[in-house]
DNA sequence: GAATAAAATGCAATCGTTTGCAAATTTTTT
DNA sequence: AAAAAATTTGCAAACGATTGCATTTTATTC
């Protein structure tokens, strides 16, 4: 096998030796700074071409401070397992990676059980990161807080209602939990579940969105009907088949706070040959790709993750700049599909 | 807001002058290292801790050379969307997160669309990375070839069997291909479509052990049953409909390249009132963890991605000692659901 | 208690870029 | 053609940690 590593490690210094220049010149020469003369440039920015030169990264970031990369957190519930296998979360990523890339930066994937207590110092002190963009406040914004206090720049995805002194970006809770809710109550819904762990800040709000539509559609709430669970598929499955076995089929729609949850009650009602939607009908939150695909497809909450992570990017290169910076809300809209309705 | 940044940034030597030893102590207390006095080590850890100090990532990666950081491209398909949203992909990223962090590395996200041509240049030699983990062959192996031949550590997610001068890592497609066709027909299908894009090196093993299993079987093969579609679930529902739009509905099995071509073909299925599985069994790739919530149940090939993921961090590391590394197979079951059966 | 061995600490060079300022070169002006 | 201005280039000092080697301190031996 031929390797073409070359013989000694090519640095600056060589390459600016090659071309008959200093360092100096070299280094600004493959900025393209203009202080450097064009035909220079051009030279010298061929030559680094030629010669597969790349500048050192560790030293870059050593003298300007500057790492451009971006710690991105998923800031996993302890005791839970909704861990790296939900969809949406991984979409999000998936859309930050775009939207970091586009302006220059780099993303350092870590999760709350790995990354350090303190992110503050884990990331930005050790300047392995300028910043973190952290997704999902959990159940405690305890270690959020911690880092934000040190006055590091941060994003946080989750309710940006929530008072605080970062920016949070997210979807209309509230909103969203109303829309699901009167879109259940104006197709006949009299009972509709709230699936979900209303620990979590986004899910509070979506739940007082829940009940601001019962109340505006004059349907009594019975707080049997707020059911506290994980975030996961499995949970809701369970949840539901106990409960139909406990108390038979005492409800006709359900509010799920993601799409996953949905599928697990799906699943469940359907294994009891429950009519979906003519029995109960069901919205999901999140919209995954797999919200369609599924029999009957399902109806949902989609939040514009594009949207969110272009947001989150800018209100965090805006910390970089000492620029003011605001929670933002992005686009949230109830998908309906077949899970809730019968006829297109 | 109270803000605890200190006044001027703590360096080694800074934490050294306020301990009263030299930075060299300081340096070596602070890993631990055996020269120093117990006593000294754990003073200096616990001013360091004191003081919220955190060793400089960028100095000390530009003195020692390592990074301790690997690089995980996903090499997505060009011209295709099979892009972030496959959860599979991201499941593996997830593992692969874990795996990387046991071992004391962290993992940089990057896309083949984003990281530039020049893997091996960008990454390696820019000492962004010490090592890089590609996902997915792709359709051609152009550019994992390339970054290979300068000699740089690197691993593959793809197709073991394939011969290549780096270690691919992956399931056994032959044998993935093999079962999923042999489970089919022996619950009596006589004609299955194979749904997915043979270019690539994994979707190629798995035909053969398609083909293999009709011969085993004494069953004909139709060539007309080899369907080259995108790995998308979009594209298998499209094909799946213009498909019996054509011809009716001529097949009574399908073995998919991926869970998410199931579930696009298995939409268009329902749709169409086809009885899964009285009149198309159906086998998918991957198992996702939504492959169990479909209705009915997606029998599917599991290969083991917690397995995969350690192996490949394992031989990853291996290159850094100059260890012999080797491609590695991993474990693949066929999980029997009901999309191909009736009774468990 | 002196000589020797062992343990603990410190010196100083180095990793490869970047950048303020000074120096050299070229162009313009008179 | 000399002086002034504008354009290019180079010098050298950081950035903050690590580590081979020398030096100091402590423990051991005779």
């Amino acid at each position: 096998m031929v390797t073409l590593v070359s013989e000694t490690k090519l640095t600056l210094a060589k390459l600016a030796d090659i071309a008959g220049v200093s360092t100096s010149t070299a280094s600004r020469a493959l900025k393209d700074n203009p202080l450097i003369k064009q035909e220079t440039r051009n030279r010298i920015q061929a030559l680094a071409k030629e010669h597969n030169f790349s500048i050192n990264a560790a030293a870059s970031r050593l003298r300007t401070q500057k790492t451009h990369v971006i710690a991105v957190i998923l800031n996993l519930i302890d005791n839970t397992e909704q861990s790296t296998t939900d969809p949406f979360l991984l979409k999000l990523v998936g859309e930050l990676n775009q939207a970091l890339n586009a302006k220059g930066y780099e993303l350092l994937l870590s999760n709350s059980f790995m990354a350090s207590d303190d992110w503050a110092n884990y990331f930005i002190r050790s300047q392995r990161a300028d910043g973190i963009i952290v997704i999902g406040q959990g159940k405690s914004t305890a270690k959020i807080d911690r880092a934000a206090q040190s006055g590091i720049p941060i994003v946080v995805w989750g309710d940006a209602k929530t008072d605080a002194p970062y920016p949070i970006i997210g979807g209309d809770n509230y909103l969203g939990g109303y829309t699901a809710t009167q879109h259940l109550l104006s197709h006949g819904a009299k009972r509709i579940l709230f699936l979900g762990d209303s620990e979590h800040a986004e899910m509070q709000e979506r739940h007082k969105g829940y009940s601001q539509a019962h109340r505006d559609a004059n349907v009594p709430i019975d707080t049997q009907c707020t059911c506290a669970i994980d975030i996961t598929s499995k949970a809701a499955y369970q949840y539901i088949n106990e409960r139909i076995k406990a108390n038979g089929l005492d409800f006709d729609g359900i509010v799920c706070v993601s799409d996953m949850v949905a599928l697990g009650a799906l699943k469940a009602l359907k294994e009891r040959y429950v009519g979906i939607p003519s029995d109960v009908g069901i919205v999901g939150y999140d919209d995954i790709s797999l919200a369609e695909l599924m029999h009957p497809s399902l109806t949902t909450v989609r939040q514009n993750t594009q949207q969110a992570a272009i947001e989150m990017v800018t209100q965090l290169l805006n910390q970089f700049e000492n620029k003011p910076t605001e929670s933002q809300v992005v686009e949230t809209t109830l998908i309906a599909r077949r899970s809730t309705q019968h006829s297109d």
